[in-house]
DNA sequence: GTTTACACGTCAATGGTGTTGACGTAAGGT
DNA sequence: ACCTTACGTCAACACCATTGACGTGTAAAC
């Protein structure tokens, strides 16, 4: 069995399944996006999206050649998502921030597709125009070419990684996620001072800090620096 | 069976496999950081484990409850790895950089080991001893407690963040790896200046610029923001 | 309208995975 | 030397992704 994928654009014969549905990769992909969502990161697997689509697990194999080509199509379709709707404001420290988030909201809607793709390069087209975006929000807002590339590197990398990171978290198995709050009560809660004095003394407001994702704040903590780079900058 | 695990200084008995070997935490942990490093992160499951360790696969579940707890023990051996031989300097800034720099370099070292464990909390003593000095780096460099944990989440959050992203691409397997490669010479190279202008200005600093880690420039980044809301700074 | 080719849904099988309960042996405290 | 029990082993379960063979029904060709 070799190249048993046909191009979505070369399909003509759409047979029904047994339980009468027809496939086709928009429907595989919704599917798959819902079932996650419904149901929790463990929930897509070959076996269980066949049943949820009504279809032969192997049937998704004339649609993609593994699940990775799967995961690759889900990671652009978030990545479309990040943008559905924005509109430049021409100011680019706005941009950037809403940009910025955007991304890391959408990646984290679906935790466990971004995991698999936020370091993949998909070079499909909501990708391209994502790059295409960020550049331009840097050299339109005046940053020179050199220096608006790092920035757009620094920028794109640190989204990703913290949407991954935090999918990660979000994405965790109940027990697991359970274990790493105990873990926090249990364990930092109770260091005793004298041997880890600092954690003692802001146990509190580390607490209550690490609940939220540490993104927002490294994003203004990058903003801030980036700012004091501009042309513009005095000094 | 319930409670089969005994906590490692209970041990007392220790009986040799079939095939000789005596097994402790440690060896097993070793051993599955070498079957890692050598084979992938595919390669750890928990039967290839056991053969590694010449011992039935579920006699692993007499030192770990799951694999998710082997995967725990695994990542505080990393952070402790990271720390081995550091010394303070007493220059917040330089220390920070030093720590973060650390952090994301042992994480790379096994990349299909950070990959699985980068984003835990494991509560264990090597990460409750970075926790404590990287919180005393901030503090005694002279930031308010609320800013110190701000700043604390914010800087370890990126580390590890990155430490993940980083490790991923290292950890791709060569022909994903040389999938992403070719997207980036075949489509980005290749995008058309009419749609996308920005791209195609900076196209070569972008392929440049993108083979290496955005991290230390993004670590920079951080630290030069987070010195300007030092109490001490000017303005 | 009938024929025909093949797309694609289905079946069955392979070899992997984590995890558990029962069992017996040998190690260590007594 | 005895006895308890820690712990290594075995067998089994339920799940996983993936593949080759098969045949049906669709849609194009005539």
């Amino acid at each position: 069995m070799s190249a048993r994928v046909v191009p979505e654009d070369g399909r003509r014969r759409r047979r029904p399944t047994k339980q009468g549905a027809v496939l086709s990769e928009r429907l595989i992909v919704d599917t798959a996006l819902r079932l996650v969502g419904e149901h929790g990161a463990d929930a897509l697997s070959v076996r269980r999206l066949g049943a949820a689509l009504g279809a032969d697990p192997s049937a998704l194999y004339r649609y993609f050649r593994n699940t990775d080509a799967l995961l690759l199509a889900l990671a652009d379709e978030l990545i479309g998502r990040a943008q559905d709707g924005w509109r430049a404001t021409g100011e680019w420290r706005a941009d950037l921030r809403a940009m910025g988030l955007r991304i890391h909201g959408s990646y984290l809607s679906q935790p466990q597709a971004a995991l698999l793709a936020a370091h993949r390069t998909t070079g499909r087209p909501h990708e391209t125009r994502a790059v295409e975006t960020i550049l331009g929000i840097l050299r339109d807002g005046g940053f020179p070419d050199p220096l608006a590339v790092r920035i757009y590197h620094a920028f794109v990398d640190q989204a990703l990684a913290f949407a991954a990171q935090d999918a990660a978290a979000a994405a965790l198995p109940p027990a697991a996620a359970e274990a790493d709050t105990e873990v926090w009560r249990e364990v930092y809660g109770r260091l005793p001072a004298d041997s880890h004095p600092h954690v003692a003394a802001t146990f509190p407001l580390l607490a209550a800090d690490m609940r939220d994702s540490g993104y927002p704040f490294a994003l203004e903590l990058m903003l801030a620096a980036v700012a004091a780079l501009h042309p513009d900058a005095r000094g």
